[in-house]
DNA sequence: TTTGTATTTTAGCCAATGCTAATAACTGAA
DNA sequence: TTCAGTTATTAGCATTGGCTAAAATACAAA
């Protein structure tokens, strides 16, 4: 093949905006790449043209099969980057990120093999993100946020949504971190903060914001 | 900074031109990097436009030493990449070139530094090609090429030049690798085939266009 | 149903980087 | 020193992927 980083980026954005069902829109697709709408437009149209998704005036786009391929290839580059950088190179969680956005464009297919190999053939990045396999499957994720989870109920933290290096670094702190034990004790109302339990009997409160990015897995179904 | 890939391209082949002594003509330049003599040209002006070499119409270029940085630095990810690849990651050295080529361009300050530590703080690549320190100190690196080299005089193998995947996998077949002990026997006339002997006696004849791209060092100064 | 606001698209522009074909400049041999 | 051949530059064009400003469309509220 070989699309350029910006296809590339496109897919991977519609993919994940699809996937969150955020809704394919123009200013959803601009926000998350950081252009104009216009742009967007722009590209939509081209990369329909390549088959890569469908699109249609003020409708949205929706990835077609080779679309949703490519999206998927490089999620799997990104997420395996990210474990790689951390679990190898010696990366902090909060510093994966941006590193892995640049490299998941230029790794060759034996580079992806070759970690993948290193790291056992991972699951999950380091936030807790699935990882697709090679043949395109994607492993299931955390879908229950703790804004949404029951109280007094044992929980595995699965995922954290958010990639913001210093709430990372914060979350790291306080001890937030996928595979942790955690236990929502009293959700403030009108979407109030949370107050957690975490592993050793430590409490916590989380502002709605942090806590609708953390996601967590029933403490019994551990993946 | 942020500086394109392209640019840093020219910038990179400019450096190794000039340093090979082969002259940073046009053609040259156009050679190296696959593209048209007027795409050269036109690049060339750009480079000029923002200091970064020095361009007359019709007289080649020269870095200055903004461009000189650059392209050490470029170097410098080139083969840190190239020997993290073959020794952390299992490439073999005819598969480095490529990897590197492309991840040069985009691994950050940190990934540099990072895969410098694991290796060690390494001087040369697995060809034997010096890698610049931080500061722009290139290590010395074998000059005398095995079509110079004195007939019954014990060296060791330095560099070989050559990164045609094909030429390499040929030349760890024989047993010419940097390191290896290696002598010449017989150098035929008018440029004809050298004969050499390897480490445990191996006999072996090079063709010219291999002799003149493998360097060596004499044995008593060693690295 | 109308209308104001928000969203999306269109139109026209720009910079980077490549290309080919035509022209100009150099260089070495007669 | 001249001229043929080689090398380099110019001119003009294409593509990618951005941008802004203006126009079109959609949507929600009155």
């Amino acid at each position: 093949m070989g699309l350029s980083q910006s296809v590339e980026d496109y897919l991977k954005v519609i993919y994940v905006l699809e996937s969150e069902g955020e809704g394919t829109t123009t200013t959803n697709i601009a926000n998350a790449l950081d252009v104009s709408s216009a742009s967007v437009t722009n590209m939509l149209k081209r990369l329909a043209k390549m088959n890569l998704l469908e699109y249609e005036s003020y409708k949205g786009a929706k990835l077609t099969d080779a679309g949703n391929k490519i999206a998927l290839e490089i999620l799997r580059h990104h997420r395996l980057l990210e474990l790689y950088l951390k679990e190898v190179m010696g990366y902090s969680w909060d510093e994966v990120h941006d590193e892995a956005e640049k490299l998941e464009h230029h790794i060759s297919e034996q580079f992806e093999d070759r970690i993948a190999e290193l790291l056992n053939h991972p699951t999950h990045d380091p936030h807790g993100d699935p990882i697709p396999s090679k043949d395109g499957i994607m492993p299931t994720m955390a879908q229950l946020s703790i804004s949404e989870a029951e109280e007094n109920t044992p929980y595995i933290i699965g995922r954290v949504k958010d990639q913001d290096p210093e709430l990372l670094r914060y979350l790291e702190k306080i001890g937030v971190l996928p595979g942790s034990k955690i236990e929502v004790i009293e959700k403030a109302p009108f979407d109030g903060p949370v107050k957690i339990r975490l592993e050793d009997n430590i409490e916590q409160m989380l502002g709605q914001a942090v806590a609708s990015e953390v996601y967590v897995l029933e403490a019994e179904k551990q993946p």
